[in-house]
DNA sequence: CTAAGTGCAAAATATTTGCACGATC
DNA sequence: GATCGTGCAAATATTTTGCACTTAG
């Protein structure tokens, strides 16, 4: 798709979006700086930003110490291992939780609710059975 | 109740479990500090990561870069104000989401599925309208 | 005596930001 | 030439940790 960013954001979208791994900007960051030498580390953090701020990129959360990005903006759900703190994919979510329950917390708190996640918790395969 | 704990881990147990905030570290840290004036804060930190180990206390997450804990170890959910990180408990979640999920993504992830959380994202009512 | 708890300050870490420069339109 | 994008490095901010000392048992 055509964006008109500049190639360093264009860039920076294609690898976070290149995968579902969630990724950090460090990660992103040292998948471009071979091909982009002039890269820093400050314009990753800036771009996600923006892509955020563009409805392009979201945070998932901070697990390990550092924040993890994600481009799929469909309606999903994440596991996140304790350990590793891969994060998996899981698809629905949208039928766990009914959005009369929106109109519920607004009337209790006098708050707009906007969004929801729903995080899994545990251990994944790998940490399951490390060889 | 009785835990035959240090004062210290005692009373930032008690000043955590007093409030239904889902305080900081460093909130703890100024509540007591009067009151414990020899109190430091890589105490509080020391102690709220034994009471998580204990199981009296668990992390809601990291917003606006502060981590946020709670005592309430009930299943509930959480509202987050996208301004002001005012935390609200949202009563329920565990009719939100059936545990049969959980095997679902235990087969699919080939995962321990442990527990999870749903967090509802908004505006709070003093947000929304300041004063 | 031993182990647990702690103050203090330094360290570690991730993220943000000020500034100057270069590119774009 | 005005705005946007950027490298670089310093600044921020939170949390963790090493060390020495104290306390409880």
């Amino acid at each position: 798709m055509k964006h008109n960013f500049s190639a360093k954001r264009e860039a920076i979208y294609q690898t976070l979006s290149s995968t579902r791994t969630h990724p950090t900007a460090e990660w992103v960051y040292q998948q471009l700086k071979p091909s982009i030498p002039d890269l820093s580390l400050g314009t990753v953090y800036r771009n996600i930003a923006v892509l955020r701020e563009m409805g392009l990129a979201k945070s998932i959360g901070i697990f390990g110490g550092q924040e993890r990005f994600d481009t799929d903006m469909s309606q999903h759900s994440h596991f996140v291992c304790k350990k590793c703190h891969k994060i998996i994919d899981v698809p629905g979510g949208k039928k766990f939780v009914d959005k009369n329950i929106y109109t519920f917390i607004e009337n209790e708190c006098n708050a707009d609710v906007e969004s929801h996640s729903i995080m899994f918790y545990g251990i994944c395969g790998n940490c399951k059975n490390p060889r």
